[in-house]
DNA sequence: GAAACCAAACCGACTAGTTGGTAGTCTACT
DNA sequence: AGTAGACTACCAACTAGTCGGTTTGGTTTC
């Protein structure tokens, strides 16, 4: 669909967005990075507001192939979580995608460009979506238990996950996502796993 | 400590921050929603580092003052747990404190100047430190059953809240919040209550 | 195979508006 | 007289976005 550079500039724009959210990164900044002038990627990407849609949009569908992937590779449910959350837990460790764009720019959401806004919804709900289809997935295998609906539990787990995203960025210790997401887990597993 | 002015200010500054976080905000979004100058407010607040540094000081002695009163108020740890979300949940459904300014601020950590870091790292502290407490005095008095260690319950919760959150402000509805804190605070119950 | 053409990529120079912050002045109250 | 609060008038730096023009690589036409 598009060029190297396009690929470069969004790359850029990711990490920029999630370092300092959306109104704290300028294509100035970009610019330097991608070490091409501004008005290039203004070529690439017209407006700040399309280029972070963009960039959420990339992000969503890298999401959604990231959970088939799971569905197509882990037959165990409870397992696929697992997985899920252990990427999260390596990238926030390792320091390379220390946060999620979407959840980022779904605090900041009141002072979004409404195009922008429209894709943090999306994600939020693609992301509700298939943890709440992996749960049911989990209950029926007989892998995990919920002491509460389905959707409920899956709005929980997403909570977690975004709340110990939070916890690690303001203590900079990885370790607090590892302990609070593997307890939440660990209370979805069924007793005789 | 501080005159009428100020406190005016700082009130209008927390708001804003917490609509549009740090970067998003202006001293000319406040002069306008003060009505004063421009220059007025560097008078009583000369760099914006530090009156965002102010807005979480004061966020985090009302938050101590507060919790304070439910410990001296409430003798059920578990009620104290339960009051203190219930805040919560009132302030995003009226829509008059949507979001922790403490937890957006944490978001966006990494591109705050070092005064204002230092103030969330104070503030994610303190809450965390509270929750502990609560938690393990709620074990004490046999209404709270913990599944794993007190801190990293409290941790949870922490993680919880700011992640229900989100979601509340990413769906524009409070009672994903009140779900998800729910099923948490039920979790906490000891069987016997 | 060269000439002509084209669209995409790129860039220097610029705009209008905003940013946080400053200098100096005026006024009201102690 | 001194001080706190507010003001007008600035500033340099930065913001997203525009303009017109150049370079580039590939495709058509003769």
């Amino acid at each position: 669909m598009q060029g190297e550079t396009a690929e470069r500039i969004l790359k850029v724009a990711e990490a920029l967005m999630i370092e300092r959210g959306y109104s704290a990164f300028s294509y100035a900044d970009i610019s330097e990075a991608v070490e091409i002038k501004k008005p290039s990627i203004h070529h690439h990407f017209p407006t700040k507001a399309g280029l972070a849609a963009a960039v959420l949009r990339r992000h969503r569908e890298k999401t959604i192939e990231g959970t088939e992937q799971l569905d197509r590779q882990i037959e165990d449910p409870r397992k696929r979580l697992h997985t899920y959350v252990q990427y999260w837990e390596g990238c926030i460790r390792d320091r390379t995608v220390p946060f999620c764009v979407a959840a980022l720019m779904g605090a900041e959401l009141p002072s979004l460009p409404e195009e922008v806004q429209a894709e943090v919804h999306l994600h939020f709900r693609v992301l509700g979506d298939w943890l709440e289809r992996t749960l049911k997935a989990g209950v029926k295998a007989g892998v995990i238990q919920l002491q509460d609906s389905a959707a409920t539990e899956a709005q929980t787990l997403m909570a977690v996950v975004h709340g110990a995203m939070l916890s690690a960025r303001v203590t900079g210790d990885c370790e607090v996502f590892r302990l609070v997401t593997g307890a939440a887990l660990k209370r979805l597993a069924s007793t005789m796993n």
